[in-house]
DNA sequence: AAACCGTGGAC
DNA sequence: TGTCCAAGGTT
């Protein structure tokens, strides 16, 4: 075991975080749903997402029984939604092919969608204790600190030296213990910003240390301009105080979520709702637009409320469109600015009249 | 290879 | 307020 391991473990055994929920009771199936939810994502946000999922979906058959309705409802307000679609579907063919048991190979989970090379040394090395490497956003920190590794660790180049020593220093006894530590290292001390060097247990081999160049390593990403998007979206209520949403398609932004229907910017609103809903408009109102600023794009959400006439039993019915109660959403998967937009419109007093 | 995919924390 | 980016993977 190389010494910086080996500081690295004696430093977890009193400084690294334990009591995780998903470090409880850990079982292959909980690492696997942990790791997920953690792919870009905190783990501050992460615990009551899920703490809630493994109450609902407690082991591989119920995730694989369940409807993907349910799971995106469980994921809603997480992001990336993929990574919710993925699970179930793997879940379901572990289940199916697999006999039930989550693969525990590198190579074998490779194999279901969702799982990377560093979740799935994640998933061998913390469910099974072999000898993996991992290589998350904390290690590629770490490391590019600790060997002053320059370039932007989004290129293959630099990816694969970050590899290299992510493989060279993970030691073949204690690696689940070397892995969380890692992990906690880069999260506790070896923060993006303030870095606690003073308290770090591998700063006497630390290029960046030595360096001072702790600010500058790793790389930030190159800049880029972000892509501006304009989204006209109908908010359509009837008489029973019912909005309709539409569930998106399956790729693409919010893939497989609820959200108002879209229209085509050069199409007006009562035309669309003619030709689509075949029901009488009584009243429309343009609302002011929404911005988003998402990591890629800007996005502009520009909405009309339309009222339905009260002869709106009329209205046609399509089986991506669904007549929204307020009572309905805890059981929908929704996007969280649908949903902020939602508890305006039932909520607030100007749009209830 | 580079673009795409969400949301909230941190500064 | 805007910007960066986090326990990445897919196309």
């Amino acid at each position: 075991m190389d010494s910086f391991a080996r500081r690295l473990l004696a430093w977890f055994d009193e400084h690294g975080r334990h009591d995780l929920p998903w470090q409880r009771e850990a079982t292959p199936y909980s690492i696997w749903v942990s790791e997920i939810m953690l792919q870009q994502t905190q783990v501050s946000t992460v615990v009551p997402y899920f703490e809630r999922f493994m109450c609902s979906f407690p082991a591989i058959d119920d995730l694989a029984r369940a409807d993907l309705d349910d799971v995106l409802a469980h994921w809603s307000g997480l992001g990336y939604y993929a990574r919710a679609r993925n699970l179930h579907r793997a879940a379901q063919r572990i289940v199916d092919e697999l006999g039930g048991e989550l693969p525990a190979t590198v190579v074998e989970l490779m194999a279901l969608p969702g799982i990377g090379r560093s979740t799935a040394g994640a998933i061998v090395a913390l469910a099974h204790g072999r000898r993996e490497p991992i290589l998350d956003g904390n290690v590629k920190r770490v490391l590019a600190r600790y060997h002053g590794i320059e370039g932007w660790p989004g290129t293959a180049a630099v990816l694969k030296k970050l590899w290299r020593f992510a493989e060279q220093h993970t030691p073949s006894s204690d690696v689940a213990a070397y892995t969380q530590a890692v992990m906690d290292l880069g999260a506790t001390l070896c923060r993006r910003g303030d870095p606690a060097c003073e308290r770090c247990p591998v700063r006497r081999g630390c290029r960046a240390a030595r360096d001072g160049r702790q600010a500058e390593l790793p790389s930030s990403r190159p800049r880029r301009s972000r892509r501006q998007r304009r989204v006209h979206v109908l908010l359509v209520r009837d008489d029973a105080q019912r909005v309709l949403l539409e569930r998106r398609p399956a790729t693409g932004i919010w893939g497989g979520l609820y959200s108002f229907p879209e229209i085509p910017s050069d199409t007006d609103a009562e035309s669309w709702c003619g030709r689509n809903l075949n029901a009488d408009v009584r009243g429309r109102r343009a609302l002011p637009p929404i911005a988003h600023s998402f990591t890629h794009f800007d996005l502009t959400i520009e909405p009309t409320l339309l009222e339905l006439g009260a002869d709106s039993s009329v209205v046609m019915d399509r089986p991506e469109w669904l007549w929204y109660k307020p009572a309905m959403k805890s059981e929908l998967g929704l996007p969280a600015p649908i949903a902020a937009l939602l508890e305006n419109v039932f909520d607030r007093s100007e749009l209830c009249e």
